[in-house]
DNA sequence: CCGGTGATGGACT
DNA sequence: GTCCATCACCGGA
């Protein structure tokens, strides 16, 4: 068993942290039991600096926990129906997070099986923010759960991702500004990477006008 | 495998 | 009213 990430491991840069996170463990003890995801795939979100940000237009209800300490779990709320988390991460009295992206399950893979009776394969179990939140049992109520705690939430230390296996390239279903910044890391190799989406653009684009480049997706090997 | 689209509610303009 | 850091399902190739 390996041993759970100290809080200074989130207390720097997101864009570190976000990396070092691919191939770690998180592990919730919810009820049902104990489920584990080995992350594959994580984007940073640098708070009040990135307009794709849910911090960029400052602190609100829903993103306190985003400017609280790293080390804590920010869960938010979308499309009316899905649960997606992230990281907290520093330096303090930043808003920075890391949203947990995709993974695969590695512990109580029945539990996980069970709160995702759509799933067709184990491998599609965590593919997706929405997914990957659902097979942890996360929930509003896990908001700002502190992971560094010894409490039912942590992430194992085990063994960095090799850094020949990581790959990186623009965020998934971001728009506008911040949509091609490389902030979003993957294991390459790896079936339960979700599918590369651009962002859909604020307004239509004017119909017969050349408008903006396309972003080339990212190479998966 | 792929693209199109409905679901469903809260946050924000 | 519009926009979501999304997912599941459907039909076509």
């Amino acid at each position: 068993m390996s041993r759970a990430l100290p809080r200074a491991f989130f207390d720097r840069d997101v864009a570190d942290v976000a990396r070092d996170l691919l191939g770690r463990i998180v592990v919730h003890e919810a009820g049902g039991g104990a489920v584990g995801v080995r992350l594959t795939e994580v984007e940073a979100y640098r708070g009040e600096e990135d307009p794709a940000s849910h911090a960029f237009r400052g602190m609100r209800r829903r993103n306190a926990t985003m400017f609280g300490p790293p080390g804590h779990l920010y869960v938010y709320f979308t499309y009316g129906m899905h649960w997606c988390a992230n990281l907290v991460c520093g330096p303090a009295g930043t808003a920075r997070a890391v949203l947990l992206r995709a993974g695969e399950v590695v512990e109580g893979i029945e539990e996980a099986r069970a709160r995702r009776p759509a799933a067709r394969r184990d491998v599609d179990l965590a593919r997706g923010p929405a997914r990957l939140a659902t097979c942890l049992g996360f929930d509003g109520g896990s908001d700002g759960l502190d992971a560094c705690a010894g409490g039912s939430l942590r992430v194992l230390a085990g063994a960095p991702a090799p850094a020949e296996g990581v790959r990186t390239g623009p965020r998934v279903g971001v728009a506008g500004a911040g949509a091609t910044s490389p902030w979003r890391w993957w294991l390459a190799a790896e079936p339960s990477v979700s599918v590369y989406r651009p962002g859909k653009p604020r307004r239509r684009a004017a119909a017969g006008g050349e408008t903006l480049a396309p972003v080339a997706p990212p190479v998966r090997p």
